[in-house]
DNA sequence: GCTGTTATGTTTACAGTGTAAATATACCCT
DNA sequence: AGGGTATATTTACACTGTAAACATAACAGC
């Protein structure tokens, strides 16, 4: 066996401390540091230096994977995007209604921003992240799949006019995430906040079927 | 007259390239040199040096204003927040109806993130600013304060609940400003930014009176 | 199997950044 | 007039992103 054919997965940093010259993951393992060092140290921490030294490579290695540092953020936001989409779909019973589902879907988003703040900051980011990354568009569309999915039949103007749904879709998106980055940011007071369960507030919505 | 009391508020930059040793008016100074950057080179670009260098100071002449960076970060967006309380009361004649003012508040507030993505970014970042700034507080309730008179009267649930009028409230504010974000960051896709002309989906709310 | 090519990391270097300490200048109050 | 204080500079340092030259390993074709 080839001892530096590597691909070792089960550790958070896969084969940092080998002696071998390559690292073997090292995209995989700069992520999951930046992901980390996120939720330790916050956003301000999150430099290309940093990732690659909880990687365990030397500080220009990133260069090869992601060109620069808005390549590495970006490829962090895609994670992001992903996380939150999982976060979205957790703990939904095998025959979850729409309604279940969205119930679901709204609190997890409202608590994927209250709990990873750095990380919701840099996904939703223009300046430091770049917004045309493939793999960023990707996951975000899929991310609003979900939430596509959760506002069908929502009713929002009473008019007959063709795009009426998507409007709808369009304004339960923004409803939910402008309600996430306003209170995960402290601009709604605590006051308002314990008024404030969204699982309370949502469902008054008017839906058909 | 003392040729060092200097109080020349006329420039953008008072006071940069006279033989004073002291500014003037460096706290100022300093602010709109960052709103320039801001929108002239971006968030990234926003850095204590080069605020100096364009007010015309030393590098670490801000410190005496505002401590550090997050200091000149908070005032920048505390400056921010002024300026979009502006944006939504312009152009309203003088007897401006309830639905005037909202009308003119919800796609000011829109706008405002779309011409000024930079700073906007800024004024809701968590990582960049001191959230518990006086300043940053005070100027960011006064911005509420317009969303909050303009939503007086909404139906959000129809419940009779005591707090159901804050909760309308609050679900305005979230709607606008998650459409702004979305709409400013480029997470809307253009298909559906050419169906939504904000004025022409807000006013669908139900209101009394 | 061997070799040239490519992919992946390292070393070194450099300009730019925020911050602290020591110093200089000018304003203000008594 | 003079001393205290606010304001600004100089200097220094650790840290950052990026580029270029170099080193090592994986791989493909013969």
């Amino acid at each position: 066996m080839d001892i530096y054919t590597v691909n070792n997965m089960s550790d958070t940093y896969p084969m940092t401390d080998q002696g071998t010259y390559h690292h073997g993951n090292l995209k995989e393992a700069l992520v999951q540091a930046g992901l980390d060092i996120l939720h330790q140290q916050g956003l301000s921490a999150l430099t290309l230096r940093a990732c690659a030294v909880r990687a365990g490579v030397s500080h220009t290695a990133p260069k090869n994977h992601f060109g620069n540092l808005a390549g590495l953020m970006s490829a962090i936001a895609a994670r992001g995007y992903q996380k939150l989409t999982e976060t979205m779909q957790t703990g939904l019973p095998q025959d979850a209604t729409r309604a279940d589902r969205r119930q679901a879907a709204l609190g997890g988003y409202v608590d994927f921003a209250a709990q990873n703040p750095g990380l919701f900051e840099l996904m939703f980011s223009t300046q430091r992240t770049n917004g045309d990354s493939p793999e960023l568009m990707e996951q975000a569309n899929r991310c609003f799949d979900v939430l596509r999915d959760v506002s069908e039949g929502l009713v929002w103007d009473k008019s007959d006019a063709p795009d009426a749904a998507l409007r709808a879709q369009i304004m339960h998106w923004s409803m939910v995430h402008g309600f996430a980055q306003l209170t995960a940011s402290g601009k709604l007071t605590k006051g308002a906040m314990k008024h404030l369960q969204i699982f309370d507030v949502f469902p008054q919505f008017d839906y058909k079927a």
